[in-house]
DNA sequence: GATTTATTTTACTAATCAGTACAAAATCGA
DNA sequence: TCGATTTTGTACTGATTAGTAAAATAAATC
């Protein structure tokens, strides 16, 4: 390691904040959505220059693939995270749905969402990412139902599989809701309702 | 003024098919999406030239606001129907499910469902559209509802609003999934699991 | 301070976008 | 057949797009 000290290569430092960037960026898709921003829209609104942009990034597909690893990290994973709390099924739920329909200053929905209707538009690379986000998230819903399977509260009847992918299917239908503008109250309600059929029967 | 009733006046006669152009612009934004089409390529692909766009529908608002309205009647409105007919509450959740998982040569999914992520970036007659289409659908849901109740073949203890809201929102994820290419037989088993909530517990 | 090497951006391209004059086409009344 | 009138599409505009070549910039080494 003190070899790079000593035979360290002249010329001009790297100055480009790629960390800071990326968080415009996202900031920037989740307010407007991917497809309301142009290249040059977003990095002017960024503030990276456009060769910037392809030396980091590669191009657009890199770009969103990029952001969609950053939002992953600093906001999905900690929602992940807090269904391994030592809490019951029931409440955890209660979090979820809350936590999901909360008004804050931070856009509404979900970066996500809107990908998952024009996956058929997406780059390679940003095809890739969201898929493997998918699989992950499933994998952890699974693992939290699993769980809550040998503590009997939830309904056995259910095979984990299907049930990863309903809880999946159902948050992303509540931040899709909210995306959409729609009351946050009335949101809750219909999440409630979707998660009735997961508990187990009481008796 | 009476001359004006029996006195034809000259012009060269109108020719443009407005339906037949309405039903080519539907079937590409639906396989392709609205955002992925711009207007010179729904122009190229429908065979329309971008004047007569302009003349018939008023620019891309319009169109689109047409376009809805078109596919609403011919695609939407027979699937509502279907829901007046004397068959079993049941019954019809299990045909709705099937229906709407059907493969067919027309697109999968729903051209609705794209939009109702995108609303920040609709023109004012196409949200204006989409908001009564919404609205109609509720409706329906709702009648429908309120029959089975009276039957008592649903569970009571939801009001018919907040159930007309949920069947219409996992009729929508359901037709998002579709569009989302996910496999069939899973989105159903989703559904039915959503839907299991709405019916009267036996016994 | 001059040279070397790496980083950053100004300034450009060709293609495509939404939107529109305006002329060609087509029919009627005379 | 000849204007009058209406419909229609060719051909154009300026703006914006994705993408890039090349010049400007900055630090380490000599």
């Amino acid at each position: 390691m003190s070899d790079d000290n000593h035979r360290r290569r002249p010329g001009r430092p790297k100055t480009f904040d790629r960390q800071g960037a990326l968080a415009r960026v996202v900031d920037n898709y989740w307010r407007e959505g991917f497809y309301s921003l142009s290249l040059n829209e977003v990095c002017r609104r960024a503030q990276i220059s456009k060769p910037a942009l392809y030396r980091e990034f590669g191009g657009e597909d890199g770009l969103m693939a990029a952001a969609l690893e950053h939002y992953s990290q600093s906001i999905i994973q900690p929602v992940l995270d807090a269904l391994a709390l030592p809490v019951p099924f029931a409440v955890l739920v209660e979090r979820l749905i809350v936590g999901s329909t909360a008004v804050t200053d931070a856009p509404a929905g979900c970066l996500f969402t809107e990908l998952r209707l024009a996956r058929s538009r997406l780059g390679a690379e940003t095809t890739a990412r969201v898929a493997r986000m998918e699989q992950h998230r499933r994998g952890v819903f699974g693992d939290w139902y699993r769980r809550a399977l040998a503590q009997g509260a939830v309904n056995p009847s259910l095979s984990t599989e299907l049930a990863a992918h309903y809880i999946d299917t159902q948050l992303t239908t509540v931040l899709m809701q909210m995306g959409a503008g729609e009351p946050p109250e009335r949101i809750r309600e219909q999440a409630r309702l979707a998660f009735q059929v997961l508990l187990a029967a009481p008796g």
